[in-house]
DNA sequence: TCACTTTTTGCAAACGCTTGCAAAACGAGT
DNA sequence: ACTCGTTTTGCAAGCGTTTGCAAAAAGTGA
């Protein structure tokens, strides 16, 4: 309602680098100068610029700056959504990396409405961000392509590109499943059922082909009605449960592609029933903070998730700093977390010793 | 490396409105215009114009615009954590809404480093976003005071002012707390311990009064050794309930102020072989999702936290487009979510009929 | 003290968009 | 055909920065 203040008395929020240069006595080009870590300048100067940003509380408007061709410092996240541990672990990490370098997270969640990646990530490289970092994306090929012609940064988190041009973070989603699934083969299981990831994902499918390898190093059979397809979710995880379970002879074990398809298959063991793990074992895969807390205690494949995130963060603040961008791929090794869900099936024994369920109640 | 090229050709990935004037043939005060939907234009301009933009594949530039005086249609979330499920829900009903409307999430976790709370909501003044929404922030007063003055748009969400003068969503915790000690009480314990939140939390307080409350209702006498003083984290809700298991006349069931210190409390009560709930009952408060996958099933105070992000983002989003800045405040109701963590204390009788535990394995 | 470097600083032009103001185009009334 | 209101459109200024270029200041060596 009052803003006919001469120009001379400073509109308190309203600082900008034209009212430190006059509280400083220089020009405003060399504020900036100062302000942006620009050699070329005077200690003394220097000095009185700092001093006189500091009285007048001046914060640089990233807009401006970032218009006038400087960086937004600010890096876009495309996630599927925040409701499943997975990614909230992946954030955690990518979340303190980029503080420590002083970005901003700009944060989209394309909750499974694949539609929107495109014009999100679109707008993002129109000035709003000065990288990406995708995790899980599903619709990658639309727009990786318009990424890589713009010369626009960006890392694949946890999902290949069909091109293999693009910097990923990734871990060793093929040998995680193998390990996990040896480990049943050691308890002594022969029918192991698998509940596949949302198979346009693509670790979804190195999963599959660990599960599979596993079982041919070991000369079981692969039989293709132990396999049913997932999504990733607890609700399809109870379906393919029931599905495995219904079968004439249903598995002893069931492995599921992550902790949350895992999860469904505990409760439909539980509405069975069945005791976990006596009569059945089951095993999931990522590890995400529940897996430990439900019960029993599921064993599981740990995916360094934080870790990833931290990486990736990094991997792409150095593309944008150093403008360099030739694709990079970082495969973290998984790590099989035996917990209490796992036990030899009943009336089998295991051939190599075995693990007994530690723990428990 | 091949900028040169004429201004007739346009540079993919750097459309501007100026290009899209060229190719509609009129000016680019008109496109903008347009494109923001200003009602005094010929429709048949109207339609060249979106035709030339959707041509050219034009995407605004956020930036630019923010800075030219329009709004940068992006919302500052101010953040503790991604890391205790409570966060996580809340944002996933902000990031509907916000989406619905079209604005963008800038997303700033605090991490327990509350120093860097104030300068990431001075940043957000300064042209960054429209509006804040601040879920639980610790040193609120320190900036509350400068957003006032600024006039920014903000809400806090399940946090209080103590100057009052701010828009808020909270839910009922004293009620929540109240409802849980006399569920406790009803189920016939009389010793009932209680962990703290962070006490310089509102809600904390709050719930340590609601749960004062129900006791005296209920003629049980008030014993401060019963209340210890934790911060909302595991690690302390597994110290807190040591301490009071540690007690000469311990209690029969302990009411922690989150869902997290009652997973730290299950923990400390198994490593002491207790039995939940014969031996020990426990009541949490949030019901965030984990809180039905931990063993036992947790019952808990359920605050409807997506529907707290919802609520919140709405109205901020509201506060930015109507200018209206009376401060409004929305408190949802809490809900006692009984699963199978309680049970009348050992040996003794529930006086009112008294709720057995449902469930179990 | 002077010419000549080398360091510092200032000016002005972007960056892509919004918006107040005034001019152009259009219609209607005569 | 000629005004005069209205509806549309264009011009230009400005938002807060960065940055190339050139001018000013400060050093140097004689």
């Amino acid at each position: 309602m009052d803003n006919h203040s001469k120009k001379t008395s400073v509109d308190p929020g309203k600082v900008t680098i034209v009212d430190v240069a006059r509280v400083a006595g220089v020009s405003y080009s060399t504020v900036s100068r100062v302000l942006n870590g620009y050699e070329f300048v005077k200690e003394s100067t220097r000095q009185k610029v700092l001093n006189a940003a500091e009285q007048l509380g001046y914060v640089a408007n990233q807009q401006a700056r970032s218009l006038a061709g400087g960086k937004s410092r600010a890096i876009g996240l495309l996630v599927p959504g925040l409701d499943n541990g997975y990614v909230g672990e992946i954030i955690r990490g990518i979340d303190e990396e980029v503080a420590k370098y002083d970005y901003d997270l700009l944060l989209y969640t394309t909750r499974r409405n694949t539609g929107k990646e495109s014009s999100y990530v679109l707008k993002m490289t129109r000035g709003l961000a000065d990288g990406l970092l995708l995790i899980v994306p599903l619709v990658t090929n639309e727009y990786i392509e318009a990424l890589q012609n713009l010369n626009f940064s960006y890392v694949l988190i946890d999902q290949s590109d069909p091109t293999d041009s693009s910097s990923i973070v990734d871990s060793t989603n093929w040998q995680g499943a193998y390990d996990a699934t040896q480990y049943l083969i050691e308890l002594g299981h022969t029918r192991i059922g698998f509940i596949t990831g949302l198979m346009s994902i693509h670790s979804a499918g190195d999963r599959l082909d660990g599960y599979r390898a596993a079982l041919q190093d070991h000369n079981i059979p692969y039989d293709s009605t132990l396999v049913v397809e997932g999504d990733f979710w607890p609700e399809a995880g109870y379906a393919c449960a029931e599905a495995l379970l219904d079968l004439p002879e249903p598995p002893t074990a069931i492995f599921a592609s992550n902790d949350l398809s895992a999860f469904g298959t505990i409760e439909a063991a539980r509405d069975r029933g069945l005791d976990i793990p006596r009569d059945l074992s089951i095993v999931g895969f990522d590890d995400i903070p529940q897996a430990s807390l439900v019960y029993p205690q599921l064993t599981t494949v740990r995916q360094p998730l934080d870790q990833m995130g931290r990486i990736a963060a990094r991997m792409l603040i150095e593309e944008i700093e150093e403008h360099r961008h030739s694709p990079r791929r970082v495969t973290l090794s998984t790590q099989l977390i035996v917990r209490n869900s796992c036990s030899p099936p009943a009336g089998g024994t295991p051939p190599f010793g075995g693990f007994p369920p530690t723990g428990g109640i």
